[in-house]
Order: C-alpha cells, then sequence, then structure tokens
RNA sequence: GGGGAGAUACCAAAGUGGCCAACUGGGGCAGACUGUAAAUCUGCUGUCGCACGACUUCGGAGGUUCGAAUCCUCCUCUCCCCA
C-alpha cells in the first residue's frame, strides 16, 4: 500500500491524499460503506461503482467467518472475486462484534470466544487467527483484532482493556509479518488505539500504536455513545501523536458533521452504517441537512427526493413517492435511501477534497456544519 | 316467513357489576439509529392540561344499583342458518 499526501489546509489539520491498493487508488478523505456480509445492504456492486462512485467498501471478519464460511470464501478465491468487486475492500477484525455481541462473547488473553448469534455455536476468535481469516478473504486493509470498548467505561477497565488490545495486537502484527497474501495482491494491516475518552489513555496508546510502524492507524472505540466533543478530543490527541504521513482511519464514524470535524483534525477515512441503516429507517442526509422520509409533511411533496443530489434517483423520484415507499416497507424504497445516503456521504467526502484543494476548507466546513443538522 | 348471533375508540378485537379511559393487533403520528445480531427498536394515539388531575365515552333512549361497557326494558341497525 501507498499513501501519498497532496494538499494541506492551512487553517486546519485536514489534507488530501491518495492512497493505492492493489485495487486501484482511493482519493483522502474516504468514506468507505459498509457491507458486513458481503454486501452494502440494498445497493448492488455496479451502482456501487457508478452511483455510488465508492473505491473502497468494508466486510466483517467475524460475519464473513460465519456465513458463507472460510471454505466457501477460499473455494471462491477471496472477497473480490466472490462478491465481484474488483475495488478495494477494508475487513474489520470483530472487534467491533467484541463490543455489540458483549453478551455473546468472553474475553481472554489470548483472545475473544464468541458464541455465534446465528446458531450458538461457539468460536475462538485471536489475533493470529483474525490475521488467517483476513488473509482468505483477501482484504486490501485487515484490521487487528481489538477490544472496543463501551462507553461510559471507567478509567480501571479502560486501561486495562488497552493493554489486552495492545498484547493482541502484538500477537496479530506477529502473525501479519510471517505470512504472506494468498490471492496474488498485497495485503496491508492497521492496528487500533483504544482508550476510551481518557487523553493519557489515548497517548500511551497512540504511541503503542505508531510504534509498529504500520502503513495506516485506526482510531477505534469512540462514537459508542460518548458526547461528540469528547470524540472530537480524543481524535486530537491522537492525531498529534500518530505519523502525519500515513493514512488515519476513524472506525465508525459517523454523521456528515462528525465527517467534517474530524477531517479538520486529519483523519482520512471513515466508514459508518448510518447512510444505510439510516436509509432504511426512513433517515436522508442532504446538502440542505437531514429529512424523516416517514414525516407526515413530505406525503404529497411532489418535488425530486434531492434537486442537489448525485444519483440518478435524486432527480427521478419525488419525495412523496419515496414517503410512500419507505412508510409501505417496500423494498425500493430502502434501496433508494441507501443509494442516495450513500451517493451524499461520498459527494460530501469528495467536496472536502476539493475545499482542502482549494485552501478553503475550514471555511466551507464552518458553514456546512450548521447547515448539515438541520431538521428539515 | 322461521330460528339464531351481534352492535366497544380510525379498523379489527378483548372485556360481561367496582382493579376500565377500557387488554391486544393493525393503522396513524413522532423519535432513535455512528468499525450492522437492526428493511430494526421506542414512545404517543377520547378531550383539556407540562404534570398531579379534570371532563366526556363502549349503537340509541330509559331503568336497576352506592357504582354499569358489563344487569333489565323498549327502539334502531348488522350478520348467519332454514324456508
Amino acid at each position: 500500500m501507498e499513501f501519498s499526501i497532496l494538499h494541506t489546509d492551512p487553517a486546519s489539520s485536514a489534507r488530501s491524499g491518495l492512497l493505492k491498493t492493489g485495487h486501484g487508488t482511493i482519493p483522502t478523505p474516504i468514506f468507505m460503506p459498509v457491507g458486513t456480509a458481503g454486501s452494502v445492504k440494498g445497493i448492488h456492486q455496479r451502482d456501487l461503482k457508478d452511483e455510488v462512485g465508492a473505491p473502497i467498501i468494508l466486510g466483517n471478519t467475524y460475519h464473513l467467518y460465519l456465513r458463507p464460511g472460510m471454505d466457501v470464501l477460499q473455494k471462491a478465491g477471496g472477497l473480490h472475486s466472490f462478491m465481484n468487486w474488483d475495488r478495494s475492500i477494508l475487513t474489520d477484525s470483530g472487534g467491533y462484534q467484541v463490543f455489540s455481541l458483549a453478551a455473546n462473547r468472553k474475553l481472554l488473553p489470548e483472545g475473544a470466544r464468541f458464541q455465534s448469534h446465528i446458531d450458538g455455536s461457539r468460536h475462538m476468535f485471536t489475533p493470529e487467527r483474525v490475521v488467517d481469516i483476513q488473509r482468505i478473504i483477501g482484504s486490501d486493509i485487515m484490521m487487528a483484532l481489538d477490544e472496543c470498548t463501551p462507553w461510559p467505561c471507567d478509567a480501571a477497565y479502560a486501561k486495562k482493556s488497552l493493554d489486552l488490545t495492545h498484547r493482541w495486537l502484538d500477537l496479530g502484527w506477529e502473525r501479519y509479518r510471517n505470512t504472506g497474501p494468498l490471492h496474488g495482491h498485497d495485503q496491508t494491516f492497521f492496528p487500533i488505539v483504544q482508550g476510551s475518552v481518557y487523553p493519557d489513555l489515548r497517548r500511551r496508546s497512540a504511541e503503542y500504536i505508531a510504534g509498529k510502524g504500520a502503513e495506516g492507524n485506526a482510531i477505534g472505540g469512540l462514537s459508542v455513545g460518548e458526547p461528540a466533543e469528547d470524540m472530537y478530543a480524543m481524535v486530537a490527541e491522537v492525531n498529534a501523536i500518530l505519523p502525519a504521513d500515513k493514512p488515519r482511519y476513524l472506525m465508525g464514524v459517523g454523521t456528515p458533521v462528525n465527517l467534517l470535524e474530524a477531517i479538520a483534525l486529519g483523519v482520512d477515512m471513515f466508514d459508518c452504517v448510518m447512510p444505510t441503516r439510516n436509509g432504511r429507517n426512513g433517515m436522508l442526509f442532504t446538502a440542505r441537512g437531514i429529512l424523516n422520509m416517514k414525516n407526515r409533511k413530505w406525503m404529497d411533496d411532489f418535488s425530486p427526493v434531492d434537486e442537489d443530489g448525485h444519483c440518478f434517483a435524486d432527480t427521478q423520484y419525488s419525495k412523496a413517492y419515496l414517503r410512500h415507499l419507505i412508510v409501505s416497507g417496500e423494498m425500493l424504497g430502502a434501496q433508494i435511501a441507501s443509494l442516495h445516503n450513500l451517493s451524499f456521504y461520498l459527494w460530501l467526502v469528495r467536496q472536502a477534497r476539493n475545499e482542502i484543494e482549494n485552501g478553503s476548507f475550514s471555511t466551507w466546513k464552518e458553514k456546512m456544519v450548521s447547515v448539515l443538522a438541520t431538521r428539515l
């Protein structure tokens, strides 16, 4: 993997860059649609490329391991081939499932023991195993196994968890260094900073993570319920330590405003289920604000879904029609809303990049932040 | 023509003397959702009030009772079966 920074914003820590993987070049800052189980829910690959314009998407180690399973993925020749996606893929390690499936897992020094949410069967995820699985999946960017700590989280637990995440990182890193790709393209490995909302723990973790000399670094354990100001503060702490010449990935973030604020703090990569999940649930993000398409007020509003939108559905369907589809539980409603939200997210990071290159990012960001959170 | 069943809130449907402003579903309205156990979940849904609460409701009219959606009388309407 290669990363180069092209421009930096004079008034913030924002920067634009190019990230090259074996599956293409990714302009940064970038938002990566989440495709947990080998599919970005409701969006087929053609639209993901042609309408959304996504150069990279996510997959999930835990979910793909359970279904379709390693045997199928191996026979398929990896996830790219299996899902017919020739652009980049980043896989999460299952660290988020350590958090979200907390009731179904047990943390041990050697890894995380899961009980499948599908059939209750028991599985052991060690940091090494998670690398092996991601080798089979063939993701361009593999993630270290970590514990995504919940919020609130007391300092004692956060510290203990941090030590576990670092220990796991050592084991995963070692396995990464001692193995190679299986599908003929390069794979890299990102470690993850933890430390909850404690600046000293965050700094300690950032130093530890930076010490690995990975090609990119991730910030995890945020946007789990803490106030946005805490999240920004932690990102600022961490980014002061993580190498500036390597991409920084803020995991699981976030709202359009979160993205712009984090870009200003020097973050290059994002992923979040929000555009797809909230889209399925009737929420639309636009450059003018947020719409809840279930609201009665759109019932007979025949104006386009989003006049300044960037996918075909934005201008070809009316708000009234989309509201009807969503209220009626029609699949097409979820598809249109997801497509719209993803193309909006990708437009947002593209525009941020343009503004960085024009040297106007900070003023543009300030203007956008208030507009994006408006309830229409 | 004969026999039977039933009328409850927007719809469906419980409730058959006080714990009923009335179970539950649906519908409606609103909210939540951040490395996806989510095409999911939560709240409200007679009127007024922020709330405590007050007021008016269970086809209509009258009656019994301390007290009625629930019991009695009459009326109106609906459905089913047999001719």
